[in-house]
DNA sequence: CATGAATGAGGGTTCATTCAT
DNA sequence: AATGAATGAACCCTCATTCAT
C-alpha cells in the first residue's frame, strides 16, 4: 500500500550495518546538493560524488532519482514528526496557549533545519502519487492527535472539533513553510509566531 | 521597471492585432502544458504544438522558455489583482466578516482558475529574482489596500494595524493556496472557507 | 564560366536605378554586419535590418546568403584591382624600388579599408568554388601586369620572369594580409613595409 | 597558465591509458571531420560518430566543441615546434642557405600533414584570445631562435637582426601557409619553395 | 559490491528560407 | 515589390541510466 510499487522500492533491503550507513550517507548527500542547487541541478552523479561514490554504486542503492528524493522526504517526515511527538508528548503544559505555542515552534524547528531542503521536497521536485499520500497520512495522525489535545482542554469552544483540529494543523504547516522558505523581508519570524499562536488561540476560544 | 533584464524582455513588442493574439495563444497553450505536465517537461516544442505553431515562431515572441513562464506569472498576478479590485472595490459590504468573506472569495476564485498551474508558477518553477521583487510588490499593495479597510472599520481591534494587515494578506494567500493546489481529500473547499473566514475574523476583533 | 551556377546568380538583372541602389545598400549593410560580427553571427535578418529592409527582400535581390558573400568579395575584389591599376598606371616611377613600393601599398591600402571585412571574407567564410576561380583569375592578371613591369626594367635578374612575378605577387598579397588582418602587437605596419618592398627588391636584383 | 578559462578546460585529466587513448581518439576524428567538413559543418555528433563513441563520451572529456579545437590546435602547434626542433637542433648544416632550407621544409612538412585542417584551425574557426596570445608567444619564442643563429652566421648583413628575425619567420609561416592551403594551380610547391629560400637569403646577405 | 566510461534520447535555441498578405 | 510572421531542420549540450571491468 503507497510505497508498494515496484518502481520506488529500495533494491536491496539493508540488512548489513555496512550497507544502511552507505544508504544515508547518500541520502545525506542528496539532502546537500538538493539544498544547495535546486532539484533540477542535484544531478545524480553530483549526488553520488558528494557521498564519495560513483554513481553505478547510487543505482545499487537507489533504483532511480525518484527514490531517492522519496526517501528523502520520508526521512524529513519521519523526523518532523519526532519534533512534533517530543514536543507535544513532553508533559502537561496546561493552557491552550501553550499547547498552540508548542505546536508552532516545533514546526518552525522542523522547517529552519534546511529551508532550502525543505522547498525542493515539497514544492520544486515532482511528488509521486504514493509521497502524496503518504503526507496526508501523516496529516491524519497529526490531526489525531491535535484533536485529542484540543478535547482535553476546557477554553476551547468550537464546534467540531475535528474540523478545527485539521484546521489548525494545516494553518500551522502552510504558514510556517510559507514564512521560514520565502524570505519575505517584511516579516519578521519572532512577530509571525506570536502572531500565529494568538490566531489560533483566538480562533478556538471565542464565543460563538 | 521590474523586469527589466534583456533576458526576459518580451522580443517583439506587439502593436498589430495580429501579433498580440499570437502572443496570447502562445501563453494559453503555455498554461495548458505547464498546467497538464509540470514545468520541466513542458518542453517549448510542446508548447508551440499547442499552440498551433512552430518552435520557431515561439522564439518570435519570447526570448526564452523562462520569459514565457515570467509573463504567464504576471498575466496571472494581474488576473488576480483585477478580482481583488472588482471585488473589494465594489461597494461597501458592511461589516468586517463581508469584507474578509470578499477577500478569501476573491483569492479562491483567482486560484480556482487553473490550480495546476498555479501549483507550477509559484512553486516548482524557477522563479527569477525580478519576478519575487514584483510579487513582493504585489503584496505591499494588498496589505496597503487591507490595511485602509481594517482602519475604517470599528470592530477591529489589534495593536498594530499594518502587521494584522500583512498577517492577513500572508494567511489567506497561504492557506488558499494550500488547500487548493493540494488535493486533499479531508478538507472540503466551502467549510474550509468558512473556517478561515471565522478564524481571521475572530483574529482581528477579539479583545486583548 | 565561373559564375553561372543557378545557385548563385542573382535573380533579378538589375535594370532599373532603383534596384541597384537597393542591391548596394544591402551590400553596404551586408558588409558592415560581417565585419562587425563576423560570418556566422552575420545572420540575413541582421543584414536586411542593417539595410533598413524586411528579409524578404533581401531575397529578392539575392537567392540566398552565399550569393551575398560572392557578390561582396567580387566588389572587394573589383575596388582592389581599382587601386592597384591606380598606383601602377599613374606613371613611369622609374625605379623597380618605385614600382614595388607602389604595389605594396596599393595592397596595404586595400586592406586597410576594412580589415574585419577582409578576415571575414577571405579566411571565415566559406568559399564556393566559383569564387576561388575567380580569385585565381585576379591573381593571373595581376601576374601579367607584374611580368611586364619586371620586364621593362633593367635592373631585373632573375631567370624566370613569370615565376618571379608570380611569386612577388602572392607574396605580397599573403604577407600584407597577414599583417593587417592579424594584430600582431609585435610588428609595425611601418617597418613590415619597408622590409617587405626590401625584401622583394633584392629577390628581384641579385646577381645569381 | 595560457588557456587558464573555466570554458575551454579539459574535462578530466586524463591518467589512465585507457583515457588518453580516447581522448586521442576523438581529436583524431575531430581533426578529420573539421578538415572534410570544415569548423561549422563539423557538428559534435559527427566527430563522436567519427570516433566510434557517442556524442555524451565527448562531452566527458570536453567541456564543449570549442575546447576540442583549442586542444587541437595546440596538438597541431606543438607538432609544428617539435617538427622545427627535430630539424633545426639536428646538427651544424653549415651555410645560411642550408639553415634556411630547413626552417622552410620544417614549416612545409608541418602544413603538408592536413591542409585541409591547418585552413579551419587557422582561418575559418573562431580563435579565442587565449589561444592568440599562445600562438603569439610560439611565435616570439621561433624568432629568438631564428635570431640566434642569424647571429652565429657571418655571411648574415642586416641591419637589426631581431626585426629580420621576426621578418623571416612571419614570411616563412605566411607563405608556407597560403601555398599549402590555398590549391593555386599555378604554384607548384617545390619551385616556391626554392623561390622562397632564394629570397630569404637574398635578403639576409645582400650589402645594404 | 564498486567503478566510471559510455550511452543516447531529448531539451532549448538559432537561422536560412518561404509565403500569405 | 515589400513585408515580416512562420517554418523546421539542425545544432550544442545534459543527464538519468547501464554495463563491462
Amino acid at each position: 500500500m503507497g510505497i508498494g510499487t515496484k518502481r520506488l522500492r529500495p533494491r536491496k533491503t539493508p540488512v548489513q550495518a555496512r550497507s544502511v550507513e552507505t544508504r544515508d550517507r547518500i541520502l545525506d548527500s542528496a539532502a546537500r546538493v538538493f539544498s544547495a542547487h535546486g532539484y533540477a541541478a542535484g544531478t545524480t552523479n553530483r549526488i553520488a560524488a558528494e557521498a564519495g561514490l560513483s554513481v553505478g554504486s547510487l543505482y545499487q542503492y537507489f533504483p532511480n532519482k525518484d527514490a531517492v528524493l522519496v526517501e528523502l522526504v520520508r526521512r524529513h517526515v519521519a523526523d518532523g514528526t519526532r519534533h512534533l511527538v517530543d514536543a507535544l508528548g513532553a508533559g502537561a503544559p496546561g493552557s491552550l496557549e501553550d499547547w498552540v505555542g508548542l505546536l508552532v515552534d516545533a514546526m518552525i524547528a522542523n522547517h529552519r533545519d534546511d529551508p532550502g531542503l525543505h522547498q525542493v521536497l515539497f514544492e520544486e521536485a515532482p511528488r509521486p502519487p504514493e509521497l502524496l499520500a503518504e503526507l496526508h497520512g501523516l496529516e491524519d495522525r497529526a490531526v489525531v492527535v491535535v484533536a485529542g489535545i484540543l478535547r482535553s482542554l476546557p477554553e476551547v469552544r468550537v464546534d467540531d472539533i475535528d474540523t478545527a483540529a485539521r484546521f489548525v494543523v494545516v494553518t500551522v504547516e502552510s504558514l510556517v513553510h510559507r514564512v521560514v522558505a520565502t524570505h519575505d523581508p517584511a516579516l519578521d519570524v519572532a512577530t509571525f509566531r506570536d502572531e500565529l499562536v494568538t490566531m489560533l488561540v483566538r480562533y478556538l476560544t471565542s464565543p460563538r
